[in-house]
RNA sequence: GGAUAAAUAGCUCAACGGCAGAGCAGCGCCCUGUUAAGGCGCAGGUUGAAAGUUCGAAUCUUUCUUUAUCCGCCA
């Protein structure tokens, strides 16, 4: 707060919009810089410099400008201005500034510009993703994005847990997290091939084979053995074909990695640290969050009655701070899915018979949004169908295994207590023909001081996604990188 | 990877076998305390691409491309 009083005494300073707007001082002088969202009637600029979703109406008068001048003021163009503020003359806003003296900065051709001062579509403006950021909607998102990452350093270094950059090229393919892109700098018109005609790959810069990361958990794991807790977040590279509204190749996923933590602390924290979040966007992306819940509402008004939400935006977030995440097991799950009226009806394209088989989108979502409708953490899953690294339950068919689903969203996190027995590991890893030998640094953990030990991952454009109320994953990430999409 | 749908002016959409249109944006003029300002006028098109059916195709058929939605993989 003293910054921004000392901002706005020292009148030589530019000062953000959002500090004027944000306080109910009047009658200063002060100078502002932007980009002019609408220049409405020759003389109110609707002038927004990022710093908040509100513009500052800034007033200027026509004789008192070189015509020229004057004409450059296109939406678009990046302007500064230096004016006194003072209690707006008209209705609509508390405050506005007279401009004394008005600069263009950049010049902005209104024909060419695509940004308009419209409804525009959001699959539109992803083609034009280098200049989303200047429409109202995804200024919203990705300030929100902001404090989401932010809040998500400050959860865990109030913790006491240790940021640790777990490498983006790795030689470990053994993961099974999903497929992988190659990192090489081997000339692919002129592969290199060894005597039985493969890849050379001792040619490579590695002198091996390296991909990029699909997940840092195995050397999260590392770390944990040594600090006890510890946190990644950093990017993340799937090459899956997949097509949907909620999977990118490059993604941001946040993985901690706790020794000592059984299955049901790891439970506990996950939904501390998504709580946490989510209350401090609520706390501090009040404005943004507001503009975004009043966009999903109108939107949702052009939705037949059935497929509407029963909750506005900012009501569906308190709702999820307020109530306990839904704890089942897999077999409960399984119980509730059988005995449901979509299973008996034959609704299901799916219908849930046995015990064993993986539980499809539209039985999660049955769950999620309407039998519970809250989140909802499934444990203990059948071990056939989740990783090596998961510790077996004592009934030997299932490991402790959790996964959160988010109504919208699907799997937001997914994690588990890890085998931290060393022969139980590898009878693991070989039954599921995981190569052992080459997660050798990994069993090392195992071998030197193994303890019990537990850890999810999140990803974070899904929680982005819940928070913002926006539909598709790639309209929360700046630059979205999918199957035959890779611009700018 | 599979299924379905869509693609018309810069943008958002209409026309659904018979002359391709509106709103917004742009340009010109007017108005001047506006709130995605308003008024009058001008300009803007190889209807995603290619082929076919037809007297006639934006409209029907086929192929391709791109996009969206759903499913699979998963965070």
């Amino acid at each position: 707060m003293q910054l921004i009083i000392k901002f706005i005494i020292d009148m030589s300073q530019r000062v953000k919009i959002k500090a004027i707007l944000s306080s109910e001082k009047t009658n200063y002088q002060a100078t502002v810089k932007g980009w002019v969202r609408t220049f409405r009637n020759n003389q109110f600029i609707a002038l927004n410099d990022g710093s908040t979703n509100n513009n500052l109406q800034v007033v200027v008068s026509e004789q008192d400008m070189d015509p020229a001048e004057f004409k450059r003021i296109t939406r678009g163009a990046a302007i500064s201005v230096t004016g006194e503020i003072i209690p707006s003359l008209g209705k609509g806003q508390k405050l506005e500034m007279k401009a004394a003296s008005l600069e263009i900065l950049g010049d902005c051709d209104a024909e060419a510009y695509p940004i308009q001062p419209q409804k525009q579509s959001l699959e539109f403006l992803r083609e034009i993703a280098h200049l989303r950021f200047r429409t109202n909607t995804f200024g919203a998102v990705f300030r929100l994005r902001h404090s989401l990452a932010f809040a998500v350093h400050q959860f865990f270094n109030e913790k006491g847990f240790v940021y640790l950059h777990t490498p983006i090229i790795t030689a470990s393919d053994a993961e099974g997290a999903g497929e992988m892109f190659r990192v090489t700098t081997l000339d692919l018109e002129k592969l290199p091939r060894n005597i039985d005609g493969d890849i050379d790959f001792k040619e490579d810069f590695f002198g091996r084979s390296t991909n990029l990361t699909v997940s840092g958990q195995l050397e999260g794991e590392l770390g944990a053995m040594a600090f006890g807790d510890i946190y990644t977040f950093g990017p993340t590279f799937r090459a899956e074909n997949s097509n949907t509204a909620r999977h990118l190749a490059e993604f941001w996923m946040i993985e901690p990695e706790m020794a000592f933590y059984d299955l049901k602390d790891n439970m506990d924290l996950a939904e501390e640290f998504i709580k946490y979040v989510i209350g401090y966007a609520l706390q501090h992306n009040r404005e943004d969050l507001e503009f975004l819940a009043q966009r999903l509402a109108d939107e949702e008004k052009q939705k037949p009655q059935q497929e509407r939400s029963e909750m506005g935006l900012i009501e569906k977030l308190e709702f999820v701070l307020n109530n306990q995440f839904e704890r089942i097991t897999y077999t409960e799950a399984i119980d509730i899915l059988k005995n449901s009226k979509p299973n008996k009806n034959k609704k299901f394209q799916y219908i849930v018979e046995e015990w064993g088989t993986d539980l499809q989108s539209e039985h999660e979502r049955y769950l999620v949004e309407k039998h519970f409708k809250k989140p909802v953490i499934l444990t203990d899953y059948p071990a056939a169908i989740k990783s090596f690294y998961m510790k077996r339950n004592d009934d030997g068919k299932t490991v402790r295994a959790m996964d959160i689903l988010f109504p919208g969203i699907g799997e937001i996190v997914g994690g588990s207590q890890r085998e931290e027995n060393y022969d139980k590991l590898v009878e693991r890893m070989e039954s599921m023909h995981v190569p052992v030998e080459e997660l050798s640094w990994y069993l090392d953990t195992r071998r030197f001081g193994t303890a019990p030990h537990a850890g999810f991952g999140l990803g974070f454009e899904r929680l982005v996604l819940f928070v913002s109320g926006m539909t598709n994953i790639r309209d929360v990430i700046p630059f979205p990188r999918t199957p035959k999409n890779a611009e700018f």
